[in-house]
RNA sequence: GCCGGAGUGGCGGAAUUGGCAGACGCGCACGACUCAAAAUCGUGUGGAUCAUAUCCAUGAGGGUUCGAUUCCCUCCUCCGGCACCA
């Protein structure tokens, strides 16, 4: 036996499945197809990182097993290479990006070549290929001259956009330029002022440029934007009908923010401006005590004449702008803002004068940029109020629902009523007056609780009820604390329900111990207790007076939660969420505001000022605006220039370039401008899985056709990190050009799923900076790619991150070593093979379940038999058979022959057996025949008469040559191809009958060598010549290598297979293969290549246990092996002398029935711990199971002298003792 | 702070309609082979103890249950995302 030598293998198998181009998709079969997907790479220097080959393998090893399985499978690969790492590295090496790209395309490529994933390179795409960006370029063309119907929720072409009257052309312009889905905007956007370049947010890391590390700032520039908002909620919505997996779902949600509310307009007092709040909590606006506005609200401008303390807002404003992000959400603890002197806004739910502040907790990108202030039940404005000393009024009360005990009952008297918790500290120690309801049929402990009385305000009666009930005489009030609380319960005591009880609280102090016995009325239901302070908050058990304790101790919050409207006018005691419904409706009758929705997605911004990406294409004209290149004109492609440094003004480097810059208005043919910014590199892969589909189409992205074969997406895996840009992006654009008809499904992907990342061996993430890299090529080639293959999809679950582990690895290939070890014990038996075929129109299922189905067109009773003889391993089915489920194909008037070959066709397809077009028959020389011509010419109905019409035919012909010939067809129903075998017979044709035998055409047939008629001969001289045997045997041959063994079932009375030879030799080994090939099976479906990985280790182990294994065993094993380790797959599979690659086998099926076990450990338990098992049936009966488990000898030890309370059996799993 | 996800041997991890905790691999120990080492093969490997047995163990504490890694509550830790979102 050779040594297992991988990179000799590798480097074969790499070499010739490119050559055969097995990998490679179709467009259109009659197949299913499977669209599986990674994210192309972007070609870095760096080179590939161990990362990637994490997903590309994961996915390899899917689409692998999918064409085994009969799909058309597309895995595609191509390069994401516009981009800002490259242009850096031009920039410093002084090496134009292309160059650099092709270099590191070139790398990249050899590198992924070495791993073996079974990508179709014909269609290789590369988003920096003029042909392939002049797509985006269109798509933006398309996303420029589009505008978003409302109405219709849907893109459409500009041209249906419906303009105002009235509007001067200047006016019109503008009005359809606002209503583009491509606009041009004024941005804040991040700004080196060393580098004096706009950065993507990506490059701006801790609030510096990521190059020269200085300060970023923010500046306002002319930005292309793509109005994604628009589509925010379908990009929710939508999610619904695809799988992705939840926590990305979650976090596209997230993202896209979406919240309910509504949008109220606030007056100011005596000026005619309004100004508009969004709010999720309108019911809290009686609460309102004061606005604010974003320092960057445009309406400040507007108030600038009335405001008296302008310069100081000015002076905030510039502040404001000057805080970068970083500092605007770091110093959040501490709210600053100035008030707006002079002017007052109106809250049109009380008509009360509020103040406007200006304050920069107010975003001026989310909402209107304005809110209305309610500081009792906002964290952000209650902080604010507090520190600048605003009011802050409650107008929700916490509500508590009695449960249990407590609860309202439905036959009890409703009663309102006021109370108040009493707080009373002890006169020199920290202990407080509590009740214990002990005597009540109350299991409350609370503070002291009264009602107040009718003229009292809760400080009296607080005081009243303190000396009542406590009996203590001197104290004082020191405050009234908390907020007003709400409850509805059953009051036990009193026997009525308490609806909307209010309770507040008040603090009291005892001044000394002068005492005076409590009246028995007022301690009939409870007893008074000093408690510790430590102790309260576990001895109060009732929430409203703990409540009230916890703002005692900790001092007053906002009360951010639904609850009951207070101080409310006409709204009082509604509940949130049906006053949130009111007061809309409130709103939208008075003209004061409406139901919103609000997103925090924001418009993309869709500039960059690089060189190095798709340019925009567009020419400013400064008396036409904004005009597009017409599509005729694209590409646009990027001029070739030396310097890709930025500029000073913040232009992109284009800009510099007069000879592109400069061009004629496509409209007005005056001087005009190129836009010079390009487009990031998210343009590019946000459409990409599209260009695949046909990838050198230069009439169309991709034809309709291809797109709606191979549309959605069946698998998409990406990386965590993309979830809310290039996944959101593109499914955007997705939308967009579904809204267009470019693409026929609303989604692009059906299924998303997540790698998780591979860290370094420390735990940390992977970088150059901490050295701790891990180099694909490096364990390549000292592993060998099965090997790290193996490894990466072993180490752990596929979505989690996981330290990569050296010594781990190794463990993979000792597993390899010994699978190639193994080849020295495989027995050399023939196979004997089936094919799992639709069973349900099996006739005969006795035969049928060991055996492979062919089904052979035809009725005629002799070749049926004949067939029968000679493939006896197989189970033959007629027509007759199928008969009643199949319908008829129509006869056409062709020969027998072709009718004969038509007619297997049509069955194949219709059943899904292999089937057998058998066209025999006598040729004789002087008639010219092929098979099957002596049939169809001679055919009487009756055998005898068709042969005395030949001999006279052939009366007077000297030549009597002739000679028998089988062909037979056999039908692939998967592929619809078809392989003959032909046997032939030569002799001649007798001048008369010869023999008894009627049959067939043997009584006037000679065969060569024999001196009688067929009809005469015995039955061993005519099967030594026969021609059908001939043919039937290359048949033989052909299914042996074909077809994939037959799953091991009950097979008596029938010659055994050697197939079922294995199966009675070594049971456990055949019953555990196909318990490997469900579970491998399964977890590949479920991604679960670990422990796939994991179980065909367990069924090498039990191999190996074998003195001898099983040619199908190991077979068996090495088509499951086959996607995660390609190679020595398709190596050790050649050298069992297989002639078609591992990789087009087809996928083995497990027999159910086989993986049933017979018997099971039955676990015997004593109050659920385990202490005895036994061997029993799967099916054994509880009373069996029961009697069985306590006849045993440790569990008599255990139940000596203990009563048995209860025996648990739980079916095929254990019996459970309860002593 | 909010939203997700996770916590199991020395390590990566396995097992969840609640039913034998630790599959598989790594590491480690011992043994075989060897002059020796590596490689390979075999055996063992959660912890404790008076060791053929019993007890303890799935981040901590509580609950439901005959029985909890799995379900519920409280808390802690770690990872990822978002971060004044009105």
């Amino acid at each position: 036996m050779t040594k297992y030598n991988y990179q000799k293998i590798e480097k074969k198998w790499q070499k010739e499945w490119s050559e055969s181009g097995i990998y490679e998709a179709e467009d259109f079969s009659s197949k299913p197809k499977y669209y599986c997907l990674i994210e192309f790479p972007y070609p870095s220097g760096a080179g590939l990182h161990v990362g990637h080959l994490r997903s590309h393998i994961a996915i390899d090893i899917v689409a692998r097993q999918k064409r085994m399985n009969g799909y058309n499978v597309m895995y595609p690969i191509g390069w994401d290479a516009f981009g800002l790492p490259t242009e850096n590295f031009a920039i410093k090496t002084k090496t134009h990006p292309k160059i650099v790209t092709e270099d590191n395309v070139k790398n990249f490529t050899k590198q992924i070549k070495s791993y073996g994933p079974s990508f179709d390179w014909s269609r290789e795409i590369n988003t920096t290929d003029p042909e392939y960006y002049k797509w985006t370029q269109w798509i933006f063309l398309k996303l420029f001259n589009s505008f978003y119907d409302e109405k219709l929720d849907k893109a459409r072409p500009i041209e249906k956009l419906k303009i105002p009257k009235n509007l001067n052309e200047d006016e019109k312009r503008k009005y359809i330029d606002d209503h583009r889905i491509a606009y041009e905007a004024k941005m804040a956007i991040n700004w080196c002022p060393s580098c004096k370049i706009g950065l993507a947010n990506e490059e701006v890391v801790n609030d510096a440029c990521e190059r020269c590390g200085a300060p970023a700032e923010k500046k306002n520039m002319k930005q292309w934007m793509l109005r994604i908002t628009k589509y925010a909620e379908r990009l929710i919505c939508d999610l619904e009908t695809v799988d992705y997996l939840d926590k990305i779902k979650t976090q596209q949600i997230n993202w896209i923010g979406r919240s309910e509310g509504a949008e109220v307009e606030f007056r100011i007092k005596n000026f005619e401006f309004r100004i508009n709040i969004f709010t999720t909590r309108p019911d809290t606006l009686f609460g309102c005590t004061y606005m604010v506005l974003a320092p960057e609200h445009p309406m400040i401008k507007n108030l600038e004449s009335r405001i008296l303390n302008l310069e100081e807002i000015k002076k905030y404003i510039l502040q404001a702008k000057n805080k970068s992000d970083l500092d605007r959400t770091d110093l959040a603890k501490e709210k600053t803002g100035v008030e707006l002197k002079g002017i007052k806004a109106i809250n049109p739910a009380n008509n009360e004068e509020i103040p406007i502040w200006i304050a920069d907790y107010v975003l001026a990108t989310y909402g209107t940029g304005a809110i209305m202030a309610v500081p009792a039940h906002d964290e952000r404005d209650f902080e604010f109020a507090k520190k600048f000393g605003i009011d802050i009024r409650q107008v929700v009360a916490p509500l508590f629902v009695g449960e249990g005990k407590n609860k309202i009952r439905k036959d009890k008297k409703n009663t309102k009523r006021e109370v108040v918790d009493v707080i009373i500290k002890h006169w020199e120690k920290d202990e407080y007056f509590c009740l214990d309801w002990c005597k009540s049929k109350n299991d409350w402990k609370t503070f002291i609780v009264g009602g107040i009385e009718k003229g009292e305000n809760a400080e009296e009666a607080a005081l009243r009820e303190a000396k009542e009930e406590s009996g203590y005489q001197n104290m004082r009030v020191v405050k009234k604390i908390g907020n007003t609380i709400y409850s509805r319960f059953f009051a036990a005591h009193k026997d009525v329900n308490r609806r909307d009880a209010k309770r507040s609280c008040v603090y009291i102090e005892l001044l000394d111990n002068s005492f005076i016995e409590p009246k028995e009325k007022h301690t009939k239901n409870h007893e008074g207790i000093w408690i510790k302070k430590k102790e309260i908050e576990n001895f109060i058990n009732l929430p409203e007076p703990k409540i009230h304790w916890d703002v005692l101790q900790n001092g007053e919050k906002p009360f951010t939660e639904y609850g009951v409207a207070i101080n409310s006018g006409q709204f009082n005691d509604l509940e949130t969420s049906e006053f949130e419904e009111q007061i809309t409706a409130w709103l939208e009758k008075n003209k004061f505001g409406k139901k919103a929705i609000n997103y925090k997605l924001r418009d993309w911004i869709f500039s960059r000022q690089h060189y190095w990406g798709e340019p925009i294409p567009i020419v400013k004209c400064e008396k036409c605006g904004n005009i597009s290149l017409s599509e005729k004109d694209l590409p646009l492609e990027l001029p070739n220039i030396k310097n890709y440094e930025p500029t000073d003004t913040g232009e992109s480097p284009l800009a510099k370039i007069d000879q592109w810059v400069n061009v004629k208005c496509p409209r007005c043919k005056e001087n005009a401008k190129r836009e010079t910014d390009t487009m990031p590199n998210w343009a590019g892969s946000s459409w990409y899985f599209l260009r695949y589909l046909d990838p050198k189409n230069n009439t169309e992205f991709a034809s309709p056709e291809k797109l709606k074969y191979w549309m959605p997406i069946d698998l998409y895996n990406g990386g965590m990190e993309h979830t809310t840009l290039h996944l959101l992006y593109s499914r955007f654009w997705h939308k967009f050009l579904f809204d267009l008809d470019y693409v026929n499904t609303p989604e692009p992907y059906a299924k998303r799923r997540s790698h998780g990342m591979i860290l370094a061996e420390d735990g940390q993430k992977m970088s150059k900076s901490r050295g701790n890299v891990v180099n694909p090529d490096e364990v390549i080639k000292k592993y060998g790619a099965d090997t790290v293959r193996l490894y990466e999809m072993f180490m752990g679950p596929y979505g989690d991150a996981i330290p990569w582990n050296t010594s781990s690895l190794i463990g993979m290939n000792r597993f390899l070593q010994r699978v190639w070890g193994m080849q020295s014990k495989v027995g050399t038996q023939d196979f004997v093979f089936s094919s799992e075929k639709k069973q349900n129109i099996v006739p005969d299922k006795t035969r049928a379940q060991n055996l492979a189905s062919l089904l052979v067109a035809t009725n005629n009773q002799g070749k049926l038999k004949e067939l029968r003889d000679h493939l006896k391993n197989f189970n033959i089915i007629s027509l007759k058979e199928i008969g009643k489920a199949i319908e008829e194909p129509e006869e056409n008037g062709k020969t027998f022959a072709e009718n004969s070959l038509i007619k297997a066709k049509y069955y194949a397809k219709k059943t899904g057996y292999l089937t057998i077009a058998d066209d025999s028959g006598l040729c004789v020389n002087a008639l010219e025949g092929r098979p099957g011509v002596f049939s169809s010419r001679y055919a009487e109905g009756d055998d005898r008469k068709g042969c005395e019409k030949l001999i006279k035919e052939l009366e007077n012909k000297a030549d009597r040559s002739a000679y028998y010939k089988s062909v037979i067809t056999l039908y692939n129903p998967e592929n619809n191809e078809y392989d003959q075998f032909d046997g032939k017979c030569e002799g001649e044709i007798l001048d008369s009958l010869k023999g008894n035998k009627s049959f067939g055409y043997a009584p006037v047939f000679m065969t060569k060598g024999l001196n009688r008629s067929n009809a005469e001969c015995s039955s061993e001289e005519r099967y030594k010549y026969n021609h059908r045997k001939q043919a039937v045997d290359k048949l033989i041959r052909f299914l042996n290598e074909f077809l994939s063994p037959v799953p091991f079932g009950s097979a008596q009375g029938k010659t055994l297979s050697q197939r079922e030879r294995d199966a009675i030799q070594s049971p456990a080994t055949e019953q555990a293969l196909h318990k490997t090939i469900k579970k491998v099976t399964e977890d590949i479906d479920n991604l679960k290549f670990n422990t796939a990985i994991s179980s065909l280790m367990i069924f090498a182990n039990e191999m190996e246990k074998e003195k001898e294994i099983s040619l199908i065993h190991y077979s068996q094993f090495l088509i499951l092996l086959s996607p995660f380790a390609p190679h020595i797959a398709e190596e050790l599979w050649e050298m069992l002398n297989k002639k078609k690659s591992i990789h087009l086998q087809k996928w083995p099926k497990f027999n159910p029935e086989l993986i049933k076990e017979k018997e099971i450990q039955l676990v015997i338990q004593i109050n659920g711990k385990l202490r005895d098992q036994m061997k029993v049936p799967t099916d054994i009966s509880e009373e069996e199971a029961k009697k069985a488990a306590l006849k045993s000898e440790k569990v008599q030890k255990w139940i000596k002298g203990k009563e048995i309370r209860k025996v648990i059996f739980v079916k095929g799993k254990l019996v459970n003792v309860v002593i």
